[in-house]
DNA sequence: TGTACATCAGTGAACGCGCGTTCACTGATGTAC
DNA sequence: TGTACATCAGTGAACGCGCGTTCACTGATGTAC
């Protein structure tokens, strides 16, 4: 049946929500259209009223993902804190993309690529901007090289089965980015 | 037909290529046994004669990864130089496995996970140990951070469509690495 | 404001397809004499 | 060393299943009067 116009609206975000923590947590191909609109509260038929495609939702995802992340603390420091906790290790539904998806997402289509590819580009800009006044060729050296750790060590540390190891690789990347920093 | 003692250990190193290229450069969903056997210059059916299960094909390709990685160089300096090159960022199907799979691996079976895993742990103290005489600690900091920052720099640059700044990801990063390991 | 009807969001059965896996068969290998 | 035969690696058709996608239908919405 027909549904209010404020009700679409609704459902729209609730596809994309279901489809950002899903993807997130299983990634791209294992979350079939099915899963998404059964975790929106919607049958799999009225997708194709939303979105193209499965490859469609995809782009659209990873847009809305980097929209939100857009509005993120641009401090350095105080970013780097959180992302390399052991909460942010552990929920991958709910982390970074592109430390959940990064990797994959290279094989997706150049929208897909395209939107995930802003993100990286917006934090990098992010971080240089908000950093105490240097020279600025330091603050983004600074800035790229502390982010690609971050990245690298959520990976590292969720690949990681032994905790001690987990938790080390967080602990040691977080010091390594503060000393680099203070340089 | 049957074929030789000898030719079944070849058939397996052939497979087990073919798998290895494979995965790296579409993931583990997107290649069908059909592609890997095909690859490998056999026919589909012969595949369970070699593994239980494309799981099992999953696993033992990552250990065979992670095998032929354990003979390599052990100098962080000289890693960090060939990590973060162009070529090695363009050759996602003969690079490290931990950034082609690393994010993905952690949803499979628990066998893929482990061997994975070994490598990360034989990388980090392979790097610790061939470092010069210094605190432990801080060697083991340096290692871990500069591995991090690896293996993130070449999922950014990979992610990152604008040639420029996938080539910058990995400069700066580079650069980032020299600077914090001669602290 | 109230009524009549066109619109269209959501439903669920159905589709074609490609996947992982199985299996009867083939014929070269390698062993027993 | 030569021969006879059991073994078994490889082949390709076939399977059941779940995927992305389509579509006829339903009934609440929202517009026209």
């Amino acid at each position: 049946m027909k549904v209010s116009r404020e009700q679409v609206a609704e459902n729209r975000q609730k596809i994309l929500d279901a489809a950002s923590r899903l993807f997130r947590a299983e990634g791209f191909d294992a979350v079939t259209v099915v899963d998404v609109m059964k975790a929106a509260g919607l049958t799999h038929g009225g997708f194709y009223g939303y979105f193209k495609s499965k490859d469609d939702l995809i782009a659209q995802t990873l847009t809305y993902l980097t929209a939100q992340g857009a509005r993120a603390d641009t401090d350095l420091a105080r970013y780097a804190a959180s992302y390399l906790s052991p909460a942010h290790r552990d929920d991958v539904a709910g982390g970074c993309p592109i430390a959940a998806l990064g990797a994959e997402t290279v094989r997706q289509t150049p929208e897909a690529r395209a939107a995930l590819a802003e993100g990286l580009r917006n934090r990098i800009e992010g971080f240089a901007a908000s950093a105490p006044l240097t020279e600025a060729a330091i603050v983004r050296r600074a800035a790229i090289g502390s982010y690609a750790a971050m990245v690298g060590a959520v990976i590292l540390a969720r690949l990681a089965q032994d905790p001690t190891l987990a938790d080390e690789v967080l602990e040691q990347t977080h010091a390594w980015i503060l000393e680099g920093t203070k340089r």
